[in-house]
DNA sequence: TTCAATGCAAATCTTTTGCAATGGG
DNA sequence: CCCATTGCAAAAGATTTGCATTGAA
């Protein structure tokens, strides 16, 4: 896996061309020191703790050349707010998704993103980030095959 | 990976205490005859040719239900609309996705597959599909480093 | 000074939901 | 018959955009 991190953010926007702005740096300063899995709605509630006048749009235009540069990969789990994750460098840890119940449970696998590096090296790729899911029914909702209709309809909608 | 095809959609309405109605049938039916990398919109247009007076909230119910059970499975290539793929009995197709330009580059390996599903047996989950997705940068992306600021950032804007 | 970046609010778009009417079992 | 399913329109969100203002270079 490609490694781009140790490079400022204030060096990566002048190597495009953009200008870095108090904004910008906030934002991609709080994004960097937070945990993983940020919503939208959280980073900017955390950068406005700095500065209040901050605006969504901002946070999204932020957002989206972190995502480009590298920095910061988008996840759609449920279907609902995407969710940014730092692209860390070598360790991912990628996730099964149970269909039924959307229980997640995460997992590394060193092997498969050797398999990765070499494809996409064949397609001229330079990768930075990856995802992976695999989707399935989990244990728990395997060992409820016997529940009727009815309980079956009641957990698949309130999901 | 497991197969669940072949077993109609009806049966296993059945099974899942569900009703085999006009809509499930002739929705379900229009989406496994189509292409792949089906829109809401696209699979809504088709369905209403048939019969123009079946909803969007239908059909989003309907390709609910086809993912849970193992037959669609939704995809969000670029961060708009969702689109459905056939979960097609072994041979999967996954991505690179270059950042820059928005291109989807699809592979295959059967290695990465193998891998995939011994750990999801360990882990107690019986597998539908997968997604596996990567992100970087393509040749062309990568050949074009020399670009003005201004170039890039009109290559990123209308993206 | 110049033009990109920002902040705000309005606009878009996708997906979900409430509810009366319909229809499967 | 009963209650799940449907269709419609309205709601709910998430993300983007237009535009006047601000601020980096």
């Amino acid at each position: 896996m490609e490694k781009t991190s140790g490079l400022p953010f204030q060096q990566l926007l002048k190597e495009r061309g953009l200008k870095s702005t108090r904004q910008r740096d906030e934002i991609a300063r709080v994004f960097m020191e937070s945990a993983d899995h940020l919503s939208v709605d959280e980073l900017c509630q955390r950068v406005r703790q700095k500065n209040p006048r901050i605006g969504y749009a901002t946070v999204y235009r932020t957002l989206k050349l972190l995502a480009q540069s590298g920095w910061a990969s988008a996840r759609q789990f449920g279907q609902r707010t995407a969710r940014f994750e730092h692209r860390t460098e070598g360790e991912h840890h990628d996730h099964l998704i149970c269909l039924i119940c959307g229980k997640i449970v995460e997992f590394a696998s060193g092997r498969i993103e050797e398999l990765q590096s070499r494809i996409a090296q064949k397609k001229g790729f330079r990768i930075f980030d990856h995802k992976l899911e695999l989707y399935g029914h989990c244990a728990d909702c395997l060992a409820k095959k016997e529940m009727t209709g009815k309980e079956v309809r009641e957990k698949a909608t309130n999901e």
